[in-house]
DNA sequence: GTTCGTGCAAACGGTTTGCAACAAT
DNA sequence: ATTGTTGCAAACCGTTTGCACGAAC
């Protein structure tokens, strides 16, 4: 996966064994996993590889700008690769987050807000998702 | 201060003294304290309290519609009094959280969105807080 | 005297940190 | 040789839980 090697070097992050590791799980995924999640899933690939150096490895990403962290979820910080703005949707049933996209909904009247200045924002959609 | 014995008591909970003192601070408040925020606060007053109590009554509260909780801070659980439908503006340098009124944003789209069912939803920004 | 609430301490889950071993340059 | 990375264990923070004591109906 060459493509993965040159996501971490042109984000200033050395690619060592580990990180691809991490990034090759974290980067496609479209769930939203925790760091233990990613723990999970990355071991049964590469089972030496440490709690410390998937939280230490999950936060670089971060601090690079290849992943952001979303404060969607009670208790714990899930992942996003999904950098880009838009907006998420929580299932309240199973706790799965999806991503709805910037388009999809529409926001007005952030710019007008007095004693605000707003630099960023999203909808929080809670509810069930239906069978699709 | 009797408005916090009915508060309590037309919500089915039994008005103790502890409970009291963390229904004085934190129906009040317009700020999103943590948990620990409020029993840092209900000390002042009442030095014997413990945080298991708070925790406990914090929790109850929800449970009977006093308060809410919000998923917007990273890493601790935020109780807002706000119960009905509202916005929330945080500010990026001091963590700091904004109640923003229901109308003073307008989202549309959402009822639209195929494959969800949206039960609820928030508009949550962030930024920075102007003098006001 | 049974029920309910409290306080303490221990346990817990998620995350960070100190440090020694280990590449890699 | 220096710098950066890893793995382990311990520490840490926010929260919950078990249990014995105490208050209230």
């Amino acid at each position: 996966m060459k493509h993965l090697l040159l996501a971490l070097r042109s984000h200033g992050i050395q690619p060592t064994a580990q990180r691809l590791s991490v990034a090759r799980f974290v980067l496609g995924a479209d769930s939203h996993p925790t760091a233990d999640d990613v723990w999970e899933k990355v071991k049964q690939r590469s089972p030496t590889l440490s709690r410390a150096t998937v939280y230490n490895t999950l936060n670089l990403f971060v601090e690079k700008g290849l992943l952001r962290t979303q404060a969607v979820r009670e208790g714990a910080l899930v992942f996003d690769p999904h950098v880009a703005r838009h907006h998420h949707f929580v299932d309240e049933e199973t706790g799965a987050i999806y991503d709805v996209p910037w388009e999809a909904v529409r926001v007005t009247g952030e710019k007008t807000l007095q004693g605000y200045e707003v630099r960023d924002y999203q909808v929080v959609m809670r509810g069930k998702k239906r069978q699709s």
